[in-house]
DNA sequence: CGTTTAATGTTATTACATTACATCATGCAT
DNA sequence: ATGCATGATGTAATGTAATAACATTAAACG
């Protein structure tokens, strides 16, 4: 059935910031976003995004304290997608790659250790910034 | 020639502070076990290891906010390896694989983006502490 | 209704990291 | 030697990220 609860006022919005958004934001960026709605405290948006992460629907980005919405629809199931980060407009591109996953899943079984969540993140520069140096 | 600079003092007191741990410790936990050894400010734990981790001596574990001794010789030149890390016993085992890298790159080149550095992270639980539960 | 439960709000605190500026040591050119 | 540039250190203050503790409100349900 996957009965899936609607999403809170709080929540909703939290992800809205989020999907306008062409790049990660942190926390207190999406808080700053959010003032004139009301909100107020970090604890609110923490709250919102702890439910959004865990529901698959944002990721968090370790290597920048940032979260992004997702772009794919597999995250749910896979559990694991990637992301390359560029350096200079600050986009997080989001991507899924069987062969990495099963890889990484291979590289887990020969140290018979057991991985529930995995991150990986790339740090660059884009394509498009590589031809418009200046974004 | 690779003409290599000594470690100072400092630099020294913090990378023999992660060898001995056998687990990743943030910059306040490595500060706190120098108090005696006559640090005092956080600045001057983050300088040593912002060395240490450019060398290449020392990784930082971007899902844990914490730093862990390179356990490897293969790093500077790679410049990419991995971490399995234990949600129960907290050790985090770093590993290097030819083919997760290549896959990686690869990845990279299709999207057309330069990748400068990439984190690798699983969490989970080790071989050991699936054994024995309490550890 | 009255009671339970989940979501929110609010304040304070803890944890992580950097900025700014003063001081000290070292090496080297005059 | 003396003065000056350079790099490492020390110190204080501040900025940024995340959570703890507790009060309040709103929905669900008998
Ligand atoms: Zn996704
Ligand atoms: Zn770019
Ligand atoms: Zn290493
Ligand atoms: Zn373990």
């Amino acid at each position: 059935m996957t009965s899936t609860k609607p999403l809170t006022a709080n929540q909703q919005l939290v992800l809205g910031v989020l999907k306008r958004s062409p790049s990660p934001l942190s926390a207190y960026d999406i808080l700053h976003r959010l003032r004139n709605k009301g909100l107020k405290a970090p604890l609110q948006v923490y709250r919102a995004l702890k439910v959004l992460v865990d529901l698959g629907i944002t990721h968090r980005l370790e290597s920048l304290n940032a979260f992004v919405a997702c772009s794919g629809e597999n995250c749910r199931q896979a559990g694991m997608s990637g992301f390359m980060i560029c350096n200079l407009c600050g986009r997080a591109q989001e991507f899924y790659n069987r062969q990495l996953n099963d890889k990484l899943q291979s590289i887990s079984a020969d140290q018979e250790f057991v991985a529930s969540h995995t991150v990986v993140e790339s740090s660059g520069i884009c394509a498009q910034c590589k031809k418009t140096p200046v974004n």
